[in-house]
Parts: structure tokens; sequence; C-alpha cells
DNA sequence: TTAATTTAAGCAATCGATTGCGATAAAAAT
DNA sequence: ATTTTTATCGCAATCGATTGCTTAAATTAA
């Protein structure tokens, strides 16, 4: 058995490239000994594993051809249908066991013209967020019998479309997607629909397009966070806002305002910062806000708890005290909000609830009654979970 | 469109089981008023949405009826292979276009006795190690132009088991698998083998079997983790650990112990605890270390960076200074170690990198040579990311 | 004992794309 | 003008499972 070990870096990126180098023609002529070894002594366990290899996996035939039955009958015991005798049946399910017979689940789609498969294409699979709606949706498919083929987009959609398509080929039985963040053209959305795909937005969607969609209620979550920042007695509210061609910061903003309007508090344009998605945006925008003549006293992180932490980082560098001189709220419910010090007001979007209510969706919904597809929205309210960064009448906390 | 707000967590458990209520129903009955409109105002694009569900797709055949052609023509054209002419293949791509056709990968696949997807089997999708290990492979994978299919176990082999057929039943090109806590059987990797699909086995493996394998390389980080905090003049040295039955802890063990061995640092079994693989557990352990007459001044949490914060809160809580009077390493780099106070000392895994390292292993040695199936090990050296929670001395840091 | 009914199993078409081989016509070579 | 080559395209089998229909056998009823 050969063995690499890489230690550097660099010979990791080298290792993603797997350039033809000398280690591997090393490797490669260590590989052809233990080939000749192999095929002179006569190892029976090895020459099994390379037989295999060429060995073409049994069919429901060559279960029939055993038995000196039809394929069909096969069939029928193995789907454990109708019309097999009992004695046939067990006959047929041990030979089964016997050649190690498992189903060609490609031929018996294709036959069944469906494909019990899902597909779902988020911006990023290891982003907390979509990695916990998939496992919620996952969750709920297993038991289902379906399978995931999961794509992410990273974020572009030029590449979301190129999914798309793929899933489209697959027959996927449905498509669950979240737009990339540089969203315009819903076209590849079209196409789904006129395959007769059913298709399930949540998060992220394009609003105006008459489909299934998940989503969180983003405003009312921004009202319930930005009040809150308002009865703790914060008077000069900041927001950090995401690209406004999604649909979930538009909400945002919009209850940013929604709330500001309740209250009765003036909107400072110059306390309205866009584009500061990341930790290091966060920052930038934070540093603006704070050298500003009249500084914010709280300052709302719509876009994500990254960049809330990014606000706390350089407040604390500017000696700036939270909850106190400054009020932080963020948006997520990452884990480590509840670690940072202080720990950081967010808004939890019950991720992993959501792939479950999708993947549920999908099965009460569309799947069992084949012409009531009429697009239902199903809206799950966020909840604000307050912590210290935001909180200064110790009294009304916890 | 009908919409659902939902607002509390028990409205969300309801939704998940989709028990029929009387939300549902007055749903149905809005909904039937809906259909009744649709049928009497023939809205033509309501229409189409509908009769899409029964419409076949387009297949080869419909293009090649439709110019007069053999579907072989066309199958032709669209691979884009040989033989066929050039003006022949441009009316076929145009009607392809114009008919809306999407190959159908299923009957492609069957017959080309291959699909180009690739499983992968992980405890659970939405933890950071495995999210960035799956993205790293399908990032590889999205360029090659093959698919995933995810399944998660949920740390229970018996599922992994059924996970495993399905994959099998699909035919999928390769299964990548980290296996489950309760790892003990290997029958269903061996069928993987008996079956001809290659294996590549990555992080919790079965050492034993001779397969592909993607490690880390945890003792020899161990050992760096364990001689940095000796070296940083802690002398008793505690260690929490994960289930033995997997592999990737014995080796953190018995990192741990060379490194004390190296050192001539005994051995203290009253140090060493077992299962303490969440922060909860973690946590527990602590307080039971810090308890003993001779409690430890270092704590390697070998089981994971949750579990290290833990060890953190229970320093803080009680009064004890990290890291003058408790070092505290975790496993990971999980990224909240980066902004906890002290920030935590751990051990990176290059995990996307590893993502990206399984797939090209695919590619590069199993998909290309077909005979050449000599499974390969890859090692990957971790890095020990020495952060504040172990720097007693701050002239050796930064 | 014969007819009616049930049960069990076979036959053959089908899902949609691929591909080796053969046929035809056009182009090139002799 | 005839033969050879080449370019196009059709034919039909194939991948493996499913399923409606038919037939043969077995069981029951009359």
């Amino acid at each position: 058995m050969l063995h690499l070990v890489i230690s550097t870096i660099g010979e990791i990126s080298w290792l993603c490239q797997f350039k033809t180098s000398l280690l591997l023609s090393r490797r490669r002529a260590a590989l052809n000994n233990l080939k000749k070894e192999q095929w002179t002594n006569n190892e029976p366990n090895k020459k099994q594993d390379i037989l295999m290899k060429n060995q073409k996996r049994t069919t429901i035939y060559d279960i029939a051809k055993k038995l000196n039955l039809n394929a069909s009958s096969v069939s029928r015991a193995l789907s454990n249908n109708s019309n097999v005798s009992e004695a046939t049946r067990k006959l047929i399910l041990d030979t089964a066991k016997e050649l190690n017979y498992k189903q060609n689940s490609l031929a018996s789609n294709l036959r069944k013209g469906h494909n019990q498969t899902i597909g779902v294409i988020v911006p990023r699979i290891n982003q907390n967020y979509f990695a916990d709606v998939i496992a919620g949706i996952e969750e709920v498919t297993y038991q289902k019998g379906y399978n995931l083929v999961i794509c992410q987009s990273n974020e572009s959609s030029a590449r979301e479309v190129k999914c798309v398509n793929t899933l489209i080929n697959q027959h996927v039985s449905c498509i669950v997607i979240s737009l990339s963040a540089d969203f315009e053209d819903d076209k590849h959305l079209q196409t789904i629909k006129e395959h007769g795909i059913p298709l399930i937005q949540f998060d992220r969607v394009a609003e105006h397009l008459d489909t299934f969609k998940v989503l969180n209620d983003n405003e009312q979550a921004s009202i319930d966070a930005v009040s809150h920042l308002i009865e703790q007695g914060y008077k000069r509210i900041a927001l950090l806002e995401g690209p406004q061609n999604l649909n979930i910061f538009r909400q945002r903003k919009a209850g940013y305002l929604a709330a500001l309007k309740k209250y009765k508090v003036p909107v400072l344009p110059e306390l309205i910062k866009e584009n500061a998605w990341t930790k290091e945006l966060g920052a930038e925008s934070t540093k603006e806000l704070l050298n500003l003549a009249e500084p914010p006293d709280a300052i709302f992180a719509s876009t994500s708890d990254f960049s809330a932490l990014g606000v706390l980082e350089v407040a604390t560098k500017m000696g700036l005290k939270v909850p106190e001189e400054l009020g932080i709220c963020g948006y997520s419910n990452e884990a480590f909000t509840e670690i940072t010090s202080p720990s950081i007001t967010t808004i939890d979007q019950y991720s992993v609830s959501m792939g479950k209510t999708i993947a549920n969706l999908y099965f009460q919904e569309i799947e069992s009654s084949e012409k009531d597809n009429n697009p239902k929205i199903v809206s799950i309210k966020p909840k604000l979970i307050v912590r210290s960064s935001t909180l200064r009448n110790k009294t009304e906390g916890y």
C-alpha cells in the first residue's frame, strides 16, 4: 500500500492539481511492480478484486436464467408486488442475495419515468445556514427514500444556470433553489417550470415568479430587531445592508425603515451603509460610521453575523463599550455569536426546520396531488435572540 | 397565491409534520376556489402550466420525426461526435432548442453503463468540517461535469448501510465516505468493493480495509500540539479523547502519548478523559479534572474545538486565568476559535483542500486508468495554529 | 365431469439514448 | 466511364427494469 504524506499548503495545492511529478512517477513504478506480483502469485482475493472490475453486475435476467424463469417474474418478486407464488418469490429473493443483486435505479427510473431525487442548488454548501437547510431537507427526504443531488452556484448565476440544466437533464423530481448573489435574470427558473419540474425557492427568491416558496419573514425580523434597539434607548441606529437585488436584503432594509417610522425616528441616510456583507466589509463600514461627526450609537448588521463580528472587533479596538456606548445586532444566529464577549444579539432563522419544511412541502403538496399545483408560500418568522451586545437595561434581560 | 405565516417553534414543528389541520383545510378550500377560477377564465399561461404536467418531454425521436431523420443522427449531432453533416447538425441543434430539448441522463447513463455521479456519505452535512470537505469535492467534480449525491448517516451505522445500498443502486461512479461514530462492522464497505465501485474513505476510516484513503495525520498533529504545550512549560497535560473505535481518535491519543514520551513526561491516567466530544461533555470533564487534588495545568481537547470551548467556559467561570493557569488546545480550527477571549490554539485540517484532494484522487487515479486500481493513501498533515490560549511565553508568539 | 374462476408465469413492448454495422449517394481517383 | 473512397445517415440491438396482456395451470364451483 502506498502512502503519500503532504505537509505544507504548497504541497496540498500541488496535490489538488495533481500534476505529474517525480513523486507520482515513482509511485507508478512501484505500482507496476505490485501489479506484476499480483499476476504471478495468484492470490485469490486480489484476483477477485481485479476481475470484479470487468465483471458485469448481476441483473434480473441473470437471476431469471439461473432459475429458469422470466425476468418479469423476478421483477415482480423483487418489487414485492403481485402475482408471484410464495415459493418462487423466496427462491428469487434467495438467489438475488446469493448473486449479490442490486437494482439498477437508472433502468428502473427510466422506465418509471421519474427519478426519486431532489436537486438542491445553493450559493455555498459550506455556509452554516445553507448546510443546515440541506441537512433538514435530507432528513425528510431520506425517510421517503429520496436522494439529494447538491450543487453550489458559488454565488454566480452563470454557474447557477448550468446547475439547473444538469438537474433538468437528471430528471429530478423537484428542484430546490436559493439564488446566487448576482441574481438578475430568471430565465433558468422559467425553464424549470417549462419542463414540468416542481420548483421550490427558499430564502433568496425571485419574488415575482409564481413558484412554491419557503421564506423567512425578514421584514418582521428586522422590525423586531430595530424596535428592540430603540426600546433599549438607542437613538442613532445605523444599518449595514446587503446587495439590494436580493429580496432578503431589500426586506431587511424595509423592516429597518418600518421600525424607525413606527417609533418616529428620523431616517439618516449617512447611517445606511451598502455592501457590508463580510466581516471585513462590516469592519470597514463601521470605521466610517464611527468617524462621522455624529456617529451612531447602534449598528444593525442586517447582512450577517460575520458583519456584526467585524463591527464588534472595530468597536473593541476603538475602545467603545458594547453595549453601553454602541449596540450591535447581527443576523443568522451563527454559533459564535453566543461566545463573543459580549455575546451578540442576533436573529435565528430556524434553518434546519426550514429545510424540513421545504421537503415536506414537496411531499405533502406537490408529490401527492398531481393536479393541485398551485404554488404556495410558507413564511417562517425568525426569532430575535437578545444577548448582551444590545442589552443596556439589564433589568429587561435575563 | 397563498401565504402561510409561521411564527413559533411549535408551529414550525407542526409544519414539519404537516398534519392535516384547520389551517391546512382552510387552505384547501381557498385552493379549490382558485382552481375553479382558473378553469372558468381561461388564462393562457395558467393553462399552459397545467398542461405542462401531463405533457411528455421532447426526446430525440421528436426531433427526428420533425426533421424526417433517424434518432441516431440526432443523438450524434447532439453529442457532437461524428458523421453528421454540418447542415443537418445545425438543423438538429436549432430544432432541439426550439422544442426545448433536454437530454435524459437516465437513458444516457443506462446505455453508457455509468453514471457521472459521485456519492458522498458523511455523519453530518451541517458540521463545518464535513461541509467544507463536501464543498471542496463539489468544486472539482463540477469542473468535470460530475454530480454529487449527498447522504448523511447521522452518526448511525445502520443508516450508513442504507445509504451505501442506495448509492450502489444508483450506480454511482465512486463512493466517498467518512464513517459514523458507532462504526464497528465494515461489511457494507466490502459490498461496495464487490460491486466494482471505487471507494474512497476519508478522515474516519476503516484502517484495515484496502481502499483509497485520504487522511489527516492526526498523530503528528497531536504530537505537535502536545509538544507545543510542553514547550510552553505546562507540566500536567490532560487529554479529552473521543470514541476509540474511530481511528482518528485513537491516533490523536497515540500522538498525545508519543509527545509525552518524547519529552519524558509521565502519563497520568487520571488526566485522560473518555468521551468528551461535545461542548457539554467537555465542560463536564473539565470540572472533574479541575477538582482533582492535583489538577492539570493544560487540557488538550483532542475531540473538537467545541469541547475546548466547554473547557474555556468552565475555566473562566472558575476564575482560572487562561493561558497563565490553564492552557487549552482544541482541534479543527472552527471559525469561533479565533474570536473567543482568549483565542483558542487549535489544529487546522485544510478541510476544503481535503475535499479537492479526494475528488482529484478519483479523477487522476481511478477514473483515468481502469486497471491500475491499487489503493493509495494520501495523508495530509494538519497544521497547529498557535493562539493565545496556550501562549504563556509571549515572546515566542506574535 | 365439465365449466368457471383464480393464480402463476411468460411474452413483448416500453422508457430514451447510444453505437456498431450496413446502405446509399456523392465525391474522388483511376 | 468505371471503380474506389468518403461522407451521411438509417437500421436495429442494447442498457435493465417494468407492466399490460396473454396463456397455461390449478383450483373451485356447478
